[in-house]
DNA sequence: GCTTACCGTAAGCTATGGCTAACGGATTTG
DNA sequence: CAAATCCGTTAGCCATAGCTTACGGTAAGC
């Protein structure tokens, strides 16, 4: 997981992928349960998953024949990471550009 | 802007774009400034500063011929948004469902 | 052991997106 | 007014990504 950013930003890209995602969050489910509530096929939930796996932001248990997905906070603190540092250096480019800036809103 | 982080999400997948925003970010500069520093096209350039404009990542001030783009907070603050409401769900739900779970990292 | 349920993977198609090259508009400078 | 600078937009090309269909593989149930 060396650029585990990029693949996270990456992969919650997609809307699709990112409603896959979003599914999970809510409750852990097997992938037939996720495909239902959506509208596509089953192997392109297979797929979606695989990337949100690779990116850490799923994780997979075996159940029988079944695969419990469930959310994995590595992938979301990466995205926290990156955005926490960089809130951090845009704020404070702001204030120093915009000192005496006292028009909003164009 | 009414789904502003999707606009915003979308728009720094790519990584292009993401230096873009990213240089932009370290101290406003003119379009051909930027792409000075980047391995694409001056247009190219502009077409993804168009892009994160619509997605309220930047922000253009014109100054005779040049436009100097910064940054725009408000792109950043949807982003942050939806991850802080993602964040609290996802470890509500990751603490409800992994109660005396003690394997990690398989 | 055979069937059924559930799922991942591969192949193929199509739409989308990013890039370059060429053009035109706006502003400053002589 | 003419030339130059800086930039946005368009047209067109090509690679990539997402979807479906078809197949194979594993685990439970009879």
């Amino acid at each position: 997981m060396a650029n585990g950013f990029a693949l996270a930003i990456d992969a919650l890209a997609d809307p699709t992928r990112r409603a896959v995602f979003e599914r999970v969050a809510i409750r852990p489910a097997p992938v037939g349960e996720i495909a239902a509530g959506l509208p596509v096929s089953r192997p392109a939930v297979s797929q979606h998953l695989k990337v949100l796996k690779e990116a850490g932001l799923v994780r997979e248990r075996q159940e029988g024949t079944r695969r419990i997905y469930r959310i994995d906070p590595r992938g979301l603190a990466a995205l926290r990471k990156w955005l926490d540092g960089f809130w951090a250096g845009a704020l404070a480019e702001f204030k120093t550009f915009a000192d005496g800036a006292s028009e909003e809103q164009p």
